[in-house]
RNA sequence: CGGGGUGUAGCGCAGCUUGGUUAGCGCGCCACGUUCGGGACGUGGAGGCCGGGAGUUCAAAUCUCCCCACCCCGACCA
């Protein structure tokens, strides 16, 4: 049994003004969790027993998955690192740190070569695949900007999964069953979720999903279909593309002065405002227009590429869906110097006519999936002050392939249906995707067939942020005057306030009361604080979020009908229930829900 | 890394513009008493390198310069 007259705990009647968003303001305020550095937070007696309360919830849903649990540390050394390149590709992301004779270590921001390597020491034939293993570890990056409290620390729990499969087939399966898992923790933890595509990032891989707790606090940024079930992290959005247009029939391109026109905004009103040029029906925009952006790709291997890329005017570049299209190479912008090494290029009016492999640039030309054969654009003319209307993509160019890196919108088509999207934020909660046998092959592990060759397993990866769905939940799960736990994830079931003098009648009942709670499996929070105002008391209980609040009150006085009240912290609903029954009725609203 | 903001008691803040008693308020904490169903009241206490350093001055929380830390927005981010 808790009890608040021993619980190490201060609960703080004000926000602390560090504390922006609901979940580290109201677990800081309640005493669950001290901040001890930026994105570090110590766990308090209440903080910890939720923290615990979710780690065996997510336990419990892995095991019953069929996956093992192991454990490795979170200091590692270099070499395992070395061997798949991440020591250097990881960046400045990785905490690194030296042992006193100089040797390289690091803090794990995540652990594939851990897992590779004891699948490679343990298992050594094809029999003893598929295998999932799992941990619940601390991992630690160096963000640049830790945030939000627990949502987004450099020390943080999570749960990581990895799958071990003989060949494609045994990784859908043990990709699908990871999802069905995760499906079902996340439907036991109350957490909304949207499972959305996703770019595998600087993992590699293949098939890759996200879950995102929608809500305005998110990090990530998604678009959902307004009216099918379809949503997509945006850097995996696929641009549904035009249908071709008939070439036969549309107007020649013709080349016209357009002077002092260097931006989009510019050449539109100029186009406009220019009788010769104007478009026929309706005025030109920014859509008409085809905007030629130059940038560097540097390869892996330090090679470094120029790259252009074709989007309707009216869009931008987004440089994180750019970033997930040309990876492992990096994006890097086109200089000055650079310009001056390809004269070819005329800044402001670069058109596809020296464009693609074939043009007399040389440069590779790659456009939005919105060029399709047939559409006519207004661009660059590749003079200074010379624009061209009507050049028809497929007839007066061909560009060297299509590219997603235009801006994605809310309005704009749902690739699915063929509705709108919106735009929305979100937590990531966790990422499932399939590893491939990057890892396996990098740390040479092989296991023998039937034939008794070496074969190389395919591996999938599979994370939840235990840390951070505790944050979610908080999220989710509490109003303006505190937290309002899900009953297995609450620091217990049933807050019980005294609200009375401090030896009377209301002391002797609660005591009574919360030992038979607890002898029948209930968890008390007992409040026998004694010279609080009874205000204190509510005021605490609400914050911290117990889900059954009972008081023993005034109600306990009626000699002749002597009663509990009973709480719903989310509710607010409350009913007195007679003294005698009481026990019965706590343990029928904590067994059903 | 760019922009903005803040550093004064455990927490939340005032004081700084215009330098000048012993640096203040609320909450929390300690002692005693009263109170006891919605963050009670009285009396008396404890608790401060005013982020750090250098300077200006008879005198610096306050003015000047440098540094550091933290928060927010952006960049970045399995």
């Amino acid at each position: 049994m808790l009890r608040m007259s021993t619980l190490f705990v201060r609960t703080l009647r004000d926000d602390p003004a560090d504390a922006e968003v609901a979940s580290h303001r109201l677990l800081a305020r309640a005493g669950y969790i001290r901040r001890v550095a930026p994105g570090g937070f110590s766990w308090l007696p209440l903080g910890w027993l939720v923290f615990r309360n979710l780690e065996r919830i997510v336990r419990e849903e892995m095991d019953a998955a069929g996956f093992q649990e192991v454990h490795f540390p979170a200091l590692l050394p270099r070499e395992p690192y070395e061997a798949t390149g991440r020591w250097t590709e990881y960046g400045d992301n990785m905490f690194r740190l030296q042992d006193r004779r100089g040797a390289d270590f690091l803090l794990a921001p995540t652990h594939e070569e851990m897992f590779t390597l004891l699948v490679k020491d343990v298992y050594n034939s094809y029999k003893d695949l598929p295998v999932s293993l799992y941990q619940i570890q601390t991992k630690y990056r160096d963000e640049a900007r830790p945030r939000a409290g627990l949502l987004r620390g450099r020390e943080f729990v999570m749960k990581d999964s990895y799958s071990f499969d003989i060949d494609d087939s045994g990784l859908d399966a043990s990709y699908a069953t990871h999802r069905a898992a995760y499906i079902s923790l996340f439907e036991r933890l109350e957490l909304p979720y949207v499972i959305v595509s996703a770019m595998s990032g600087a993992m590699g891989g293949s098939a890759s999903e996200e879950f995102l707790a929608p809500m305005d606090v998110g990090e990530d940024t998604f678009i959902r279909c307004t009216s099918c079930d379809f949503a997509a992290n945006v850097e995996a959005v696929v641009t549904p593309a035009p249908r071709p247009i008939a070439i036969e029939g549309l107007a020649t391109a013709v080349v016209h002065d357009t002077p002092d026109t260097p931006t989009i905004t510019t050449l539109v009103d100029f186009v406009n405002s220019n009788g010769a040029m104007r478009h026929p029906d309706r005025d030109w925009t920014a859509a008409d227009t085809l905007k030629n952006v130059v940038i560097k790709l540097r390869h892996p291997d330090g090679t470094i590429e120029p790259l252009t890329i074709g989007v309707p005017g009216d869009r931008d570049v987004d440089m994180k869906r750019l970033e997930a299209q040309v990876a492992p190479a990096e994006p890097e912008p086109f200089t000055e110097e650079d310009f001056a090494a390809h004269p070819s290029l005329v800044k402001g009016y670069i058109g596809p006519g020296v464009l693609g492999t074939e043009g007399t640039s040389g440069i590779r030309y790659l456009v939005d999936p919105r060029v399709v054969t047939g559409t006519a654009w207004i661009t660059g003319a590749n003079q200074r002050g010379n624009h061209v209307i009507n050049l028809v993509a497929g007839r007066d160019f061909q560009p060297d392939g299509t590219i997603e890196a235009a801006e994605i919108r809310g309005g704009d088509t749902c690739p699915a249906c063929g509705s709108e999207v919106e735009i929305a934020r979100g937590i990531e909660l966790a990422h499932i995707f399939q590893l491939g046998r990057q890892y396996a092959e990098a740390l040479d592990l092989t296991v023998q067939n039937e034939n008794g060759r070496p074969v190389v397993p395919t591996m999938g990866s599979y994370g939840v942020g235990v840390s951070r769905c505790l944050a979610a939940i908080a999220e989710v799960n509490h109003d303006d005057i505190g937290l309002c736990w899900p009953r297995e994830i609450a620091p217990a079931d049933i807050h019980l306030v005294i609200a009375g003098k401090e030896s009377g009648p209301q002391r002797e009942a609660a005591e009574t009361l919360a030992a038979e709670l607890e002898a029948g499996g209930l968890r008390v929070l007992l409040d026998d604080r004694v010279k609080v105002s009874p205000g204190v008391r509510f005021k605490d209980a609400e914050l911290i979020g117990v889900p059954t609040i009972a008081v023993a009150g005034r109600g306990v006085a009626d000699e002749t009908n002597p009663t509990i009240e009973v709480k719903d912290r989310r509710t607010g609903d409350r009913k007195d229930v007679p003294l005698a029954e009481v026990v019965t009725y706590l343990r029928e609203v904590c067994a059903s829900n």
